[in-house]
Order: C-alpha cells, then sequence, then structure tokens
RNA sequence: GGUCGCAUAGCUCAGACGGUUAGAGCGCUACGCUCACAUCGUAGAGGCCCUUGGUUCAAGUCCAAGUGCGACCA
C-alpha cells in the first residue's frame, strides 16, 4: 500500500464514498423495535437558496451526532427536506420576472405558481446536492418539502383544528404591512432599527378659541388620519382640558381630547395625536374612547382619498407636503431631531406600515402555557441554558400571531366565502356548496399561510402526521434539534407549542443553538457586503472534512465564529497529516494479519508490550473517554481538538516516531509484531472516533486497513477501556520526552546540525537508571546521540558540557569546543530563577497553616511532592552553576 | 430603557468541578528536504488572564461594581 500519494487529495475520493454509502443504504432508518431510536429533522433549508456557511455549520453538527449515535448502535433517522419560503422565494421569482418585463400580474396566479415550482425543483434539488457535498448522511429517502402533499395535509388540518377550537380567529386590526411586499408580516419579521428622525411640536387649536393643545409626533403625514389627542389622566398640566374639543388643523375636523394612561407624560409634550388607523397603540385607545379610524395611507403607501389634496402622495412626499403646510399655516411650533425604533421589513428591508386591516389570527395564549411549562420543568434543554430564557422571555409575552399573507407562493387558507350569504367555511377539503344557505358560489380565500406556520408542524408532518404512522410512534420526540439562535421565536417556539397541541408531546428533547458565522475581522457575511464565502468552493479546494474540522475549531454551542482560510488550511494540513501517518503505518503492515471479529483486550495483552506501546494505549483510551464526554456535553469543538491533539502530538510525534526502529525490523520480530499490532490498533480506532467529524478522509484509510469492515460508517463506536490505561507506563514516557527535549533544546542551542550525533551523559537514582536503561534505545534514536552513559555515580562531572535536568534526571552533553560558557550559564541562571520563584511560591503556600489545614490533603501531597522536586533541580542547577563559574 | 453575552500571547480562540511554572493554532525567530508527511520536523521568543473591590487556605476560574464591545427585546 505504499503506492499511495504523499499528499492527500479529497477530490478523488469524497464523491466516491458518498456514492457508496449511498449504495450501501445506510442513511436509510426503519422503524425498529428493540432498537433505541436517535432521530433528527432538518432545519429545511430554502428553497431560495444555496448553501452558505451557516448551513455548512449547522449540517455538519447534525451530521456528526448522527453519525456518531448510528455507530453507537441507535437507530438513527435523520430526517432531510425543504422549506418553500413563501416570500422570499416569491420575491427571487418576481425578480427573475422583472427582469423578462413581467409582474406576476401580468402571467396571473396560476401561471404564476407554475414557474415557482419550476425555480423549486431547480433550486431546491441544487441545495440537496450541496448538502450531499458536506457528507451529510440524511435518509434521502425521506426527503420532504413543506408544500408536498403530506405536509400540506397536516397544514390543513391543524388550521381547522385550531380553527374548530376557537384558537384561529379573524381580527381587524393593526397589522405590519409591507408595501413593497404587499403582505402583512408577523411583529417578529419586523426587524427594529435605531434611525435619525425628527419629533415635530404641532398646534392644535381648541374648537372654542380658547387656546392650545401642541402634540408632538414622529409621523406628521399621519395627523390626517387623527381623530383624538390623548393625554395621561394625572397630568397636572393638561387636567382641565379633557373633554374639549379641538380642531384638526388641514383637515379642520373636530375631535376630543381623551384621557388614556398609556400616553406617557414624559415624551415630548405629553399630549400625543392620536390615529387609530396608523399605530397599534392608537389603535387601542381609539377602542377605549370609541373613537373612529380614519384610513389616510394606502397598502401602496400612498395617501388615500380621504386625505384630500394630499390623495395619491407617497408617504414620504406627504409628509414633507404636511410639514411645509403647516409651517406656512402657523401649526408647527418647532421641530427636533430625535432617534427611534424604525420597523423594517426583514426579507426587503421596507420601511413597515402599520395599517388597519382584516387578517387571521392565532390566539396565542392557550398554546404558549404548555410551550412555556415544557422548557421550564426541563423536558426541552437549551444547550446552551441561557437560550431557554430568551426563548421564555418571548413566549411569556407572547401576542397572537397574525398567519395570513398577501402572498401567491405558500399554503392557500383553507377558507371560504359563501357569495350569497357571507357564510365563513374553514374545510379541510373544498366544499361543493354552502353548508348554510346551500349556495354554489364558493370563494376560497387568496391569501396564503405564513412560511413558518408549515415549518411549525416539521418535526410530526414529516413523519406522516395526521396519520398515527409507525414513525411517529418511534422517532418522535426527536433527539435534538440544530439551529441558530435567530430563528428561536420562528420557529423553535411555535415548533414546541404545535408538537404540544397536536402530539400532546414535546418535539425534541433538546435544542442545540448554534452561533453565527462571521467573517475574518468579525464582520456578519451578507449579500450586500460581499464577504460571504461559498462552502462549495471550500470543499472544492480543501475538501469536505477540512471544512467540517475548521467550523468546529474555536466553536462553542451559541458563540458567534470567526471564519477564514487559515483556519481551513490547518484542518486540510491535519488531514493530510493523517493521510501520511496511515501510509507510514500501511508501509509495515503489509506482512501483518488483522485479527478476526471484534478484537478484545486479551489480543493485546497476549503481545510483548513494550513501555512506548502501554504509553500510547494509555492515551488512546484516554482520547476516547474524553472524545466521548465531550460530544455528550454538545462540545464538539472540544471532542475535535482531543483528536487533533491525541494524533498530532501523540500518535505522529511521539509513537510513530519510538516505533521507527522496530519496524524497520531492527529489534526481535515479537517486538516488530508487537509495534505492528499496537499501531494497526491505534489507528483503527482513532479512525473510528475521528469517522462523525471527517467521515470521507477515516473511510478511506479505513478502506486501506488489514481486517475493515464494509463501511467505517457502520463500524461500533469505540468504548474506551480504562482498564488499559497505565500511569507507570505515562509516568515512564514522560521522562523519556523530558530528557529527550532536553537533549534537543542544547542541541539547538548550541547549534548542533539536527543530522550530527552527539554524545550525552545521564546521571539518577537506581530505579530511573533502570527504567532509562531499558529505553536506551529509544533515547538514541530520539536526541541524535552518538553514544549514551547512564550513570548511577558521576563521580566526575563533565566539564565542557551543556546540562538540563528532567524528571529528576541530570543530563550532561559533552561540547568541547561549541560550548559559549558564558552563554550556558546565562541559560542556566535563567532556568534557576524561573524555579527559585516557583519555590518560594510553594514554601509559602505550605508554609501557609490555612492551607495545610484546610485543603484536601491530596492537594496538599501535591504540593509537597512538586516543592522536593524543585527544589531537588533547584539544588542540582546551582551545583552545576558553582561548577562553570569557577571555572 | 430592559435582558443577555463577551474581554486570556501580535491575531483567532481553549481553559467543565476554584489548586497546572496559564495552553493551542496561525503569525514571528533560528536551524533542517533525517527512508510517513516541507500541507513537514526541531528548538525558541511572546502573557499586570480589562479595572477595582470582595468571598476563600487558594481566583484567569466564584460574587459585586466599573469600563469597553456585541446581541436580543422595547
Amino acid at each position: 500500500m505504499n503506492n499511495l500519494p504523499t499528499v492527500y487529495d479529497p477530490k478523488s475520493v469524497e464523491d466516491k464514498w458518498y456514492k457508496y454509502w449511498l449504495d450501501g443504504n445506510y442513511f436509510h432508518a426503519e422503524v425498529k423495535n428493540g432498537s433505541e431510536p436517535f432521530s433528527i429533522v432538518i432545519p429545511p433549508p430554502n428553497v431560495t437558496g444555496e448553501l452558505h456557511l451557516g448551513h455548512a455549520l449547522n449540517n455538519t453538527i447534525q451530521d456528526i451526532l448522527i453519525r456518531w449515535r448510528r455507530m453507537q448502535g441507535y437507530n438513527a433517522l435523520w430526517m432531510p427536506g425543504t422549506d418553500h419560503a413563501g416570500i422570499a422565494t416569491q420575491i427571487k421569482v418576481e425578480a427573475e420576472l422583472a427582469r423578462e418585463g413581467l409582474t406576476r400580474y401580468d402571467l396571473g396566479r396560476e401561471k404564476f405558481l407554475d414557474r415557482v415550482w419550476a425555480w423549486k425543483e431547480k433550486y431546491g434539488d441544487r441545495i440537496i446536492n450541496q448538502l450531499k457535498k458536506l457528507g451529510s448522511s440524511c435518509d434521502w429517502e425521506r426527503e420532504r418539502f413543506t408544500m408536498d402533499t403530506g405536509c400540506s395535509a397536516a397544514v390543513r388540518e391543524v388550521f381547522v383544528r385550531l380553527y374548530e377550537k376557537g384558537l384561529i380567529y379573524q381580527g381587524h386590526r393593526i397589522i405590519n404591512w409591507c408595501p413593497h411586499c404587499h403582505t402583512t408580516l408577523s411583529d417578529i419579521e419586523v426587524e427594529h432599527e435605531e434611525r435619525e428622525g425628527n419629533l415635530w411640536h404641532i398646534r392644535y387649536p381648541f374648537k372654542d378659541g380658547s387656546g392650545e393643545i401642541i402634540v408632538a409626533t414622529t409621523r406628521p403625514e399621519t395627523m390626517l388620519g387623527d381623530t383624538a389627542v390623548a393625554v395621561h389622566p394625572d397630568d397636572e398640566r393638561y387636567k382641565g382640558l379633557v373633554g374639549k374639543t379641538v380642531i384638526l388643523p388641514l383637515m379642520n375636523r373636530e375631535m376630543p381630547i381623551v384621557a388614556d394612561e398609556y400616553v406617557d407624560p414624559a415624551f415630548g409634550t405629553g399630549a400625543v395625536k392620536v390615529t387609530p388607523a396608523h399605530d397599534p397603540n392608537d389603535f387601542e385607545i381609539g377602542l377605549r374612547h370609541n373613537l373612529p379610524s380614519i384610513t389616510v395611507i394606502g397598502g401602496d403607501a400612498r395617501m388615500t382619498p380621504e386625505t384630500g389634496k394630499f390623495a395619491g402622495m407617497d408617504r414620504y412626499q406627504c409628509r414633507k407636503a404636511v410639514v411645509e403646510e403647516l409651517k406656512a399655516s402657523g401649526y408647527l411650533v418647532k421641530v427636533e431631531s430625535h432617534t427611534h425604533a424604525v420597523g423594517q421589513c426583514y426579507r426587503c428591508d421596507t420601511v413597515i406600515e402599520p395599517l388597519l386591516s382584516k387578517q387571521w389570527f392565532v390566539k396565542m395564549e392557550p398554546l404558549a402555557e404548555p410551550a412555556i411549562a415544557a422548557v421550564k420543568d426541563g423536558r426541552i434543554s437549551f444547550i446552551p441554558e441561557r437560550f431557554a430564557r430568551v426563548y421564555l422571555n418571548w413566549v411569556e409575552n407572547i401576542r397572537d400571531w397574525c398567519i395570513s399573507r398577501q402572498l401567491w407562493w405558500g399554503h392557500r387558507l383553507p377558507v371560504w366565502y359563501c357569495q350569497d350569504c357571507g357564510e365563513v367555511i374553514v374545510a379541510r377539503e373544498e366544499p361543493s356548496k354552502c353548508p348554510k344557505c346551500g349556495g354554489r358560489q364558493l370563494e376560497q380565500d387568496p391569501d396564503v399561510l405564513d412560511t413558518w406556520f408549515s415549518s411549525a408542524l416539521w418535526p410530526f408532518s414529516t413523519m406522516g402526521w395526521p396519520a398515527r404512522t409507525a414513525e411517529l410512534a418511534y422517532y418522535y420526540p426527536t433527539s435534538v434539534l440544530v439551529t441558530a439562535f435567530d430563528i428561536i421565536y420562528f420557529w423553535v417556539a411555535r415548533m414546541i407549542f404545535m408538537g404540544l397541541e397536536f402530539m400532546d408531546e414535546i418535539p425534541f428533547h433538546d435544542v442545540y443553538i448554534t452561533g453565527l458565522i462571521r467573517d475574518a475581522h468579525g464582520q456578519k457575511m451578507s449579500k450586500s457586503r460581499g464577504n460571504g464565502i461559498d462552502p462549495l468552493e471550500v470543499v472544492d479546494q480543501y475538501g469536505a472534512d477540512a471544512l467540517r474540522l475548521a467550523l468546529l475549531n474555536g466553536a462553542s454551542p451559541g458563540y458567534d465564529m470567526r471564519f477564514y482560510t487559515e483556519k481551513v488550511e490547518g484542518s486540510r494540513n491535519f488531514a493530510n497529516k493523517i493521510w501520511n501517518a496511515s501510509r507510514f503505518a500501511l508501509m509495515h503492515l503489509e506482512d501483518f494479519e488483522a485479527p478476526e471479529g471484534t478484537v478484545g483486550l486479551g489480543w493485546l495483552r497476549q503481545l510483548q508490550l513494550e513501555m512506548p506501546d502501554r504509553w500510547i494505549l494509555s492515551r488512546y483510551n484516554s482520547t476516547a473517554h474524553e472524545v466521548a464526554s465531550q460530544l455528550e456535553r454538545y462540545e464538539l469543538g472540544e471532542a475535535s481538538r482531543v483528536l487533533y491533539d491525541f494524533i498530532w502530538s501523540e500518535l505522529c510525534d511521539w509513537y510513530i516516531e519510538t516505533v521507527k526502529p522496530r519496524l524497520y525490523g531492527k529489534e526481535s520480530p515479537d517486538s516488530r509484531r508487537a509495534a505492528q499490532s499496537v499501531l494497526w490498533y491505534v489507528l483503527e480506532h482513532t479512525l473510528r472516533l475521528l469517522h462523525p467529524i471527517m467521515p470521507f478522509i477515516t473511510e478511506e484509510i479505513w478502506q486501506h486497513l488489514p481486517g475493515h469492515g464494509e463501511s467505517i460508517m457502520v463500524a461500533n463506536w469505540p468504548e474506551p477501556r480504562l482498564e488499559m490505561r497505565d500511569s507507570q507506563a505515562e509516568a515512564e514516557m514522560e521522562l523519556l520526552m523530558g530528557i529527550v527535549k532536553g537533549i534537543r533544546n542544547i542541541r539547538a542551542e548550541a547549534n548542533v546540525l539536527p543530522g550530527k550525533k552527539v554524545a550525552a551523559i545521564l546521571h539518577a537514582g537506581a530505579e530511573k537508571c533502570a527504567v532509562l536503561e531499558r529505553s536506551r534505545g529509544l533515547l538514541e534514536g530520539l536526541a541524535g546521540l552518538e553514544s549514551l552513559s547512564i550513570e548511577q555515580e558521576l563521580l566526575r562531572k563533565p566539564e565542557k558540557a551543556m546540562t538540563a535536568i528532567a524528571g529528576g534526571v541530570e543530563v550532561y552533553v559533552p561540547l568541547a569546543g561549541l560550548i559559549d560558557i558564558d552563554k550556558e550559564i546565562q541559560r542556566l541562571q535563567k532556568e534557576l530563577s524561573n524555579l527559585e520563584n516557583e519555590v518560594k511560591r510553594l514554601d509559602a503556600k505550605l508554609g501557609n497553616p490555612g492551607f495545610v489545614r484546610k485543603a484536601p490533603a491530596e492537594v496538599v501531597e501535591k504540593e509537597r511532592a512538586r516543592l522536593v522536586e524543585y527544589s531537588d533541580k533547584q539544588s542540582k542547577l546551582q551545583e552545576r552553576l558553582a561548577v562553570l563559574t569557577e571555572k
């Protein structure tokens, strides 16, 4: 197998293995009683879209969890699919039409929808293929779409049931209107942004000519629709004025001054104009005081005929005109600059217009209650926990949800109106006649539902609800949901209350919240900034495994992370490191026969294991333990870091280096066989640990290894064998590494070329000498020694030698001619002074009676041992310095 | 205004239970193509762990206040 290229080439293997996995049907999960289910539903990507790094992160995390649990023996289902994304998709298709000089109205509803479906076919497939490039092991046989037959049936069922329960109703109230998208939006679809604006103070004269009241407003154009002025009931300034009639300037309308608790006396003049048709709070005031509503701004954001000479003007044009006129006629008192939050459409950024309109709403309170309880009592956990508070804060203050949208793309409301008697019919199937009057002239409501209405049903609609399927019984509730914090309200919360309402059960146990991926400078990635990175380009250049690892590097649940190519390069280099370590192993495993079946510890124990073998097995098992516990905690970044460090720093830098002479046949055949076996065992097991994170390269290598099975993705997850931990081997190896590093340091300080061999003398007690003697060959090899003497008694200490103290062992490297004594003295003095500080610190600590009395005995003991060690090293260094300075 | 988060090496970030001479990667310096790997190796430089106070035998870690930055909600 030594014909593998020296550089790992992801391109030549990734597609091959993905196809192999598909052909093997490994991604598919079937209900199987007696097995433990583990399930995830994918956050369905929008069909508008292309994969971005957020998707890549989100899907990498899900894939890691699914692959890990699958290897552990769970019946692991990852349910994939896409979202029709109402507004977003409609905007895209309309933009496409606009390039042809057309609008959706030119096509008509039906033809337009054909266009959107065509779009969906094209882009829906594209994003699915992009997910596949990442290695996502979704059960593609089950792929769903929020507007497929099943999901649509679920939507209608839910709508009808909620309506029958009185939880869906039609209401006439102020809604958020996007004049550009021409639709209503729910409250959370409006983004608030601080903007510089003005506060206009306007004089409203009393009808009786006895004076005036001055109101302050940020939107003077709405005054055309004013029907009252309101003050706070306790406001002394206006006490006598409540009940008086004022004349609305420009419109000459008479209207009352009312008292209402809502008014904030500290804001502006303490008197506010009331425009019930264009402000939610004013609307409430209007209801309380029985005020008329006059709509002055239309759905196109232009002034209505109600506004007389202003009719037809755009709202901002009108603002200017109104202000001009007020100024000219002396009604404008003053203008102050004022920053205030302006609501914008989350899809197109157009400033939202609050409008009075008849829409469909979901009554939220009864639904929210169980959704609050489910999180409060811990049935659902957020990771990290703090997002539970974010969630609760919203659900506990929830308002009714406006669900009707004036779009064409989406689930049409299952609502019909009888043209004869006006009856409202809500039904699962299209009715043929009016149940009240028998009339046949029925018209379906033209509106569609909020996209998020169907997304809210995703965990159960994808599993066949409303039918009572085996899937629902087995895989629901799902195990974990992986999503970004920005859709906790939009999606997570709604799935929770819908799940509780219709399944009578939470939709998922854990909610893993990811942060945002930012660019190298910490900026949010966006199209307008042009700083987005295409994950597929990264895959193309560095491989999917490298991208996956890079996305985990430095990522912790709930925190934003920066993404830059150096990170991917690092991951790519790591892949290459594993590749080459494996190449090395394979070169020396050609005559190695892997044991049959599962490898037990007995197999390892019958080998003549040497210290480094026991060391790496010990380290490997600690690593396996650590990886598993980090995965359990959802700390995927930590899990990958642990594996990275183990593979690079322990397996490659040390174990493989120690094992070389044995594999080259310089030791006994038994020694070689032990080395082969351990190297094979550790590599094979480590690949399995790494597989969920880096699926492609691990499969590629694993398939080359002796004794491999069908696919690493269905191999068993290696359980750590903690009894293989060996503290003695670890201590011996640490001693050895310390000495080797000490000698290497001396060589570097003295500018000894790497190829040049030097002599070394070690001085230690009997016990350590025995240990060192056993590792003599290793020391010689790793430190580049031509001769090594290990002495219990060192009567004549070498004079022209450099020194290191490692693990209580004195190390001398005689380098006549190469030594700069002054430099050496300096070097040793620096180390000595560090040590002196430490000894002082430990002395003080142990001298503190409080410490000795109160700290756990274990800790005190540890500190004592440390003090002994440092003092010993200190005196050895002092001794050495004395010898050198005497000269 | 309310809630939450962050502040550790030049940069990006680890440091779960308070006890390690505070770590990694990148970058930097020196040396080296040593038969797995230059997408590499070896060695090294680099840190009032934001400030102040408190709790504790012991604080980068816990608490409080402050400063700076960020997010969400209003």
